[in-house]
DNA sequence: GCGACAG
DNA sequence: ATCTTGTCGC
């Protein structure tokens, strides 16, 4: 007997989800939809992992976003397909809106993907946000696919403590006695990633795929790849009219 | 008022 | 986010 909306079939959210008119409004949505995110594991098997990512160049006169959804194989790590989508920049870049931004893209990707991901590893926080709707979390609420944020540097919170130099060593991110993500140290050196709950995985198993996709880079596969192919994607679609000198001989 | 502030 | 080759260090 319940009116409460259901969770989206797998396509058609609310417009507001994604493109929202004003950042009151994009508030109120990110507070909305931080109450639909699953924190424990709720996923199958997987077997296939996405990665995404979305790359940018700032003085583009355009002003677009490049993104890349990749599939990989779990157990060798290597892309196996990528989806890919070009667009102008939605709204500008705000703190803790980021989702607003980068979300709407990578669905499109994330639809020219010839296969689907069962669990995906987003460049970005998920839950250790102001709201808790880091990009991660939009992603996955939109999509209702099991993703993991894996942030490269803090938005939200602050070190519960010291962090050990081997890769593997934590510490929590800490909000009002809640641990918002795990501080994990990936490599030796290097400064840590900020790993959090996406969607439908619980924080343990978000810090076990991290760990299980380290290939000897910071970045774990799934978000190293998608950042290659966001790259290459910009530099292939973007750099356009090089502006040759009407003195060059070439065509 | 001041500092912080994913990508 | 991106501009950028070589270079110093583990």
């Amino acid at each position: 007997m319940s009116g409460a909306p259901s969770p989206p079939a797998g396509g058609t959210v609310p417009a507001t989800w994604l493109r929202p008119p004003d950042l009151a409004t994009a508030r109120r949505v990110q507070v909305e939809l931080a109450a639909r995110v699953v924190a424990e594991d709720a996923l199958g098997p997987v077997r296939l992992l996405g990665g995404a990512d979305t790359s940018l160049d700032r003085f583009d006169p355009e002003d677009r976003i490049f993104a890349a959804a990749v599939a990989l194989d779990p157990g060798g790590l290597a892309p196996v397909a990528a989806g890919e989508h070009v667009a102008r920049a939605p709204m500008p870049y705000v703190p803790g809106f980021l989702g607003f931004r980068e979300v709407p893209l990578l669905v499109e990707a994330w639809a020219a993907l010839p296969r689907r991901p069962d669990l995906v590893l987003v460049d970005g926080h998920g839950l250790s946000h102001p709201r808790g709707l880091g990009v991660a979390c939009h992603l996955g609420v939109v999509l209702d696919v099991p993703t993991i944020g894996v942030a490269k540097s803090r938005l939200f919170g602050e070190e519960a403590g010291p962090l050990g130099p081997e890769p593997g060593d934590r510490t929590d991110l800490v909000w009002q006695g809640r641990v918002l993500a795990a501080v994990l140290r990936t490599r030796r050196r290097a400064n840590p990633l900020y790993v959090s709950v996406g969607h439908r995985v619980s924080l343990d198993t978000a810090v076990e795929w991290v760990l299980r996709t380290l290939r000897g880079y910071r970045l774990p596969e799934p978000t190293r790849q998608a950042h290659l192919a966001a790259n290459a994607l910009r530099r292939a679609r973007g750099m356009h009219a090089p502006a040759g000198h009407p003195a060059d001989g070439a065509g």
